[in-house]
DNA sequence: CATGAATGAGGCTTCATTCAT
DNA sequence: CATGAATGAAGCCTCATTCAT
């Protein structure tokens, strides 16, 4: 007996959801296929009609958050020239992302280990080609006297860490907005390139 | 047979050690105690003379950490009455701990999802404990008017995540000694919490 | 590689049938289940998609029998008004069970305190049920005046042992076929109770 | 450190009676040494110095119910000519022993099964031994026209089943005394080879 | 596409037993 | 005699994955 409504274009998008949830909850070693079928209404064997492996899976989440990503942060720059602006373009998508898809961003920094070496490589790829771009801004404000970090690699991480803890504590419905969030936090950043 | 000088006093040690770095390596649910005893040259069940199960085990490690930590913030501000002089040492004591200790810190971060309720609570509590120690200095600071926060809440857990982030990326042997990481960061925070 | 022939429809009744055959040889936590799926023809593992855990195993059996008897016991007596004649035909239904289901009554006597508690006192209310509607009819029968039993609780219980006492020591092809089975017992019970 | 009082003497009696218990309430492969050696104040490997396997401990403890029970029944019919009179001290015995060691009754008649070939055969042997001197009495009854039992295979059978269950369900404290007890046992029994 | 029964590997844990101290 | 740490085997159970239907 086939659900009803159960086709390719809803049931993707379902098991999609219901992954990013677990594997947010429980880690990529620790959650398991039957209960996301639970999730979706399906029986384990059916997942494999959507993806190749759980790990498939799991590399499938991480690479379309990737790639979003730094579709995302083009778009967001590609106005823009002053490297100051840049800055701001880039807190804002990132602050946007950290918070919307909190749960895929954790995961993408967490669960990176579970990808067995190949797929590993294709992420850190892509992970350092998005962390060059950041630190391409950065690198063209020093030179050009506009940003004065203490130690410019430590600075971009730091960047990064704190934009990545957002998703650690934020909560949709909680007291800040979006918006309300970039600002904060790109009055921090600002302040930590000693830009003011 | 029994292995020679393979006393509880060597042994405990040696299976925190290798547990650490798998724990850190796999996360909980990705490693596997025969993975621990082969690393401690012992048989999988003869772990069980150490711990009551693997989570218990997790949760011992994750709770020497916290209180020592706690312990250890306590004797470093005891001396001290200035907030500032305090926020110094807090940061000091925390940049140690998490380069010294990172991947404990890293574990205690992340895997904390994998402790049953009741010893997440307990968790929790150890956790909280010293969260408010810290939020206690700076909300000290600020009535005092030494600190200008932006925004008394996410600048606690800003500095947390900076932190905390150590433990992300830190590699003994790299390219800054504690000390100066005791430095960097303490500028930085001192210019979040706007202490010129 | 699947074995072809392997349906549900025929597989449950193997598992049942081996492993009443396993409980009674060597008792609940002498079995195990790896004998058990060789003697089926499957893997240990598989043996879970018909029944939760082992114990859930030894529960389903013991309730299946429990129900079985409560059953047949009423059907047998429903035509019968005289505490005579009810008895008989209750001392036909327990001879031919505890003959023709010797194993399965075996394991029932036993194997209950191997039961978790909340299983096991389902299991209690069940077996309750049945002593009640015996010891009814010789209640009934001793307030009728046809029946004169010295104690009149030892003597219920003494028809329970003489009957699950079968199960200890029949042996289908032996010398008695069950038909004279239900008449010695018939006899020996009648004298019990005294009904000449 | 040696626990003091902990002598052969007064240890060996504790490991024993503790040992029974264990094997009543969980049988024979569910009972567990560790669980033996708490019982007793000792620790597991202790346990060695005082037999040498757990099936060692179960063999001796049956071996020494079976020897006691014949040496009391020898005892019991010794003064006794007339069948009759040796069947009463028989029950008598039998009763007894049942009631006051009921625990040891119900190991020797269930876990008997545990014990591997050999020791099996010697248990076997000891056990024949008393059926043969009870059916022994029987016949000679029966010979000399004092019982008239339906089928006399089943009768002793019958017997042994009836007193056995005492062990069943038999608890000290309970409604009847012992004496009591002997009195109505005497009486099914001796209506059951229809003697008075 | 979905199902459900199966595999096979492996994980956690228990436990009788040994033995140096 | 007792201890405590160790072995090694085995047990229950889970789970990703396959495949006939």
């Amino acid at each position: 007996m086939r659900k009803a409504g159960s086709h390719r274009d809803t049931t993707w998008p379902n098991i999609r959801k219901a992954a990013v949830e677990l594997l947010y909850e429980r880690g990529f070693a620790g959650m398991n296929l039957r209960e996301l079928s639970n999730a979706v209404g399906l029986q384990a064997g059916s997942l494999y009609n959507y993806f190749p492996s759980k790990e498939g899976l799991l590399f499938r989440l991480i690479c379309e958050l990737m790639d979003d990503l730094l579709a995302e942060l083009n778009t967001a720059i590609a106005g823009e020239t002053d490297p100051a602006s840049q800055l701001r373009k880039v807190i804002e998508v990132l602050v946007i992302r950290h918070s919307r898809r909190r749960k895929e961003v954790y995961i993408g920094h967490i669960e990176t280990r579970s990808l067995p070496v190949e797929h590993y490589k294709e992420y850190v790829e892509k992970r350092d080609r998005i962390e060059r771009l950041v630190r391409g801004i950065i690198a063209t404000g020093q030179k050009a006297g506009k940003f004065k970090a203490p130690d410019d690699k430590i600075l971009s991480v730091a960047i990064f860490t704190l934009l990545v803890g957002i998703a650690d504590w934020y909560r949709p419905n909680g007291r800040l907005s979006v918006k309300q969030l970039i600002g904060v936090y790109t009055d921090m950043i600002m302040k930590l390139v000693q830009l003011a």
